[in-house]
DNA sequence: CTGTTAGCGCCTTCAC
DNA sequence: GTGAAGGCGCTAACAG
């Protein structure tokens, strides 16, 4: 037991072992260590061997804020949400999570209002000011920005989730919405129907006009004349949608099958059904999308449309890192992508061949 | 326009504005800025003015890594999640985040497979030694890290989200779920019903445990001789729980009520329901815990206890930051607190009388 | 291929 | 009240 040299947290220094440490067991400089650390290709394979054993044996690690302020920046980067009520947000962030910590990327998370425009320039502007590399815009929040900074005062790269249509001035990872939505409403058309309702949301979220749209796409294509009165608007929100499905299916009784613009609000259209005594799927079809857990649980189960929000957010992260990388090497650098992720249609109970 | 002295990012260094350049701004020391940053009640009035002026003049923000290097350590705690299959996680992600940027802590999150015990104490060592100072723990994981270190080889703080006991070597955040779950099985008892079914959940979560002996005690307060076979297992599973339902309806048609573990096997509950032509709730009362938002969009809505989730969350990681704080100061210090959460019953449409 | 010299930006003594 | 040293742990430059 060697008393005199417990090497315990000294000073205020919290770290348990330093690179200095290391070096000195190891009987070489720091800077070797370091560069065996870094996978640095101007170290002897012995004594590359006898560091990383040192290393290991006295559980070494790099103090990250030490690393940060010698000049080794990790991307920074920044996710602002919204609310906590859609269930989408959790995989947004899980996903950014496990894809930060795979390409060595800090992260810092902030909950945005997004009634007050002003609120969101400026917490967006505050983080980079603190040092944020580059926004992550989930996708209420991505539109909310992009009308905001509308000359692109901002600049740092942002890659927005699963937006409805590629926004300009950012990259984008999403579906395909519009397509999706008219596959669906395509596959309604070829069970027999023909008046097709359609639940629809927000004007704020682009996901919203893209479902819309393949949903009048769809109709066009099927020669079917649509008509205002089938659509109603409605918040994603299921007390709402409960609000929303009982005017659509008073005003046209004679619908068949509506298509919801997301399982939340199917659920809606299922719950007033039910109240009803409206038979689904025998007298009355219903689809929604995004495949969340409500779709499998609701009953009948919901045919829908499955988004892998994980893995989108995911190739986010990796975009948005690439990206910042890409500033750094040439701050003009500006190239957008826009990657469309497949999507997958789920078949459940909820349609049945019209009547 | 003064051109030769424009203070871009020299060096290696990407800080904007440093606390010197503040200083010769405001004709003071680093130190007096620095005061000011840090409220300290050494510098007079009219000085702090000008240098708070200063500082948002020239939007200093201060560099934390720097910081974190000179000492001044903001805890730092580690989430450990499982799936994201489960609502309550997402809720508690967000809380975490939402808290820890109200409090001023850095938070790592880690996904961990919970088949081998092996692989979470690692997770947790390796977290450890990367300078985690505390734990944050939802409730599957609690429970298999408490085992896990049985005599607390853990040497951080941890506390425990929603267990459904207190756990030995933590603190906790917790409902009552035993008493939550005899209060609703003793309103199905209040409603006439004597034949009462249980879909437990499993075992390796204590949550479930405190449900199952909250229905078993208030079958006996309730002067009602429990029945073995009214109470099937299963996993927090939706399609498990469809399953376990039919083996439950099955072998007890008698039933009149079931309490499901959670509102997603409440889900699984109605779906067999459904198929199988019983009305609820005119033939079944069904009741499910934690008002997740399947419980508001089933049909019909589920009659449940709530948890604040969120409120939960933020709770735990306000103890986790003052437990780190209080060992820093005394690293004997190894108070445990168990801080019960009020639930509510939610009453929607999912129970009737007795028939 | 290895070791030395200077900081990165900030904070804590300790003098003044 | 304020200002000057010194160092936190690490790394980019250079030298050897």
């Amino acid at each position: 037991m060697d008393t005199k040299d417990t090497p315990r947290r000294r000073g205020r220094g919290t770290q348990k072992v330093t690179l200095k440490e290391v070096a000195d067991a190891a009987g070489v400089s720091m800077m070797t260590v370091s560069n065996v650390i870094h996978e640095r290709a101007n170290v002897g394979n012995d004594l590359r061997a006898l560091v990383q054993a040192k290393i290991k044996e006295l559980g070494y690690t790099p103090n990250r804020a030490a690393q940060q302020l010698a000049g080794i920046a990790r991307p920074h980067i920044g996710l602002i949400y919204t609310g906590v009520t859609n269930p989408f947000i959790a995989s947004v962030i899980v996903g950014t999570m496990k894809a930060a910590s795979r390409l060595q990327v800090d992260v810092s998370v902030e909950l945005a209002k997004l009634d007050d425009p002003k609120a969101l320039r400026n917490t967006m502007h505050r983080m980079e000011e603190a040092g944020i590399d580059g926004f992550l815009l989930p996708s209420p929040v991505a539109e909310f920005a992009a009308s905001t900074f509308k000359k692109k005062a901002l600049d740092v790269p942002a890659v927005a989730i699963a937006p409805g249509f590629p926004i300009p001035g950012m990259s984008a990872v999403r579906g395909d919405d519009r397509k999706a939505s008219h596959e669906l409403v395509t596959m309604l058309l070829d069970h027999g129907h023909t008046k097709i309702g359609h639940l629809a949301g927000p004007e704020t979220q682009s996901g919203s006009i893209a479902r819309l749209e393949g949903y009048k796409d769809a109709l066009a294509d099927g020669g079917i004349k649509g008509n205002p009165a089938w659509i109603v608007r409605t918040d994603f929100n299921f007390q709402e949608g409960v609000k929303a499905a009982e005017r659509l299916l008073k005003q046209e009784p004679g619908l068949t099958a509506i298509f919801a613009a997301n399982d939340t609000l199917a659920a809606s259209v299922l719950a007033v059904a039910h109240n009803s005594g409206i038979a689904v799927p025998e007298k009355l079809s219903v689809v929604g999308y995004d495949d969340s857990p409500v779709a499998e649980q609701a009953w009948p189960g919901l045919t829908t449309i499955h988004q892998d929000a994980l893995a989108m957010t995911e190739r986010a992260v990796e975009l948005l890192a690439a990206a910042i990388g890409r500033r750094k090497a040439n701050p003009e650098d500006d190239a957008d992508a826009d990657v469309v992720f497949p999507y997958q249609m789920v078949t459940r109970g909820s349609v049945a061949k019209a009547s």
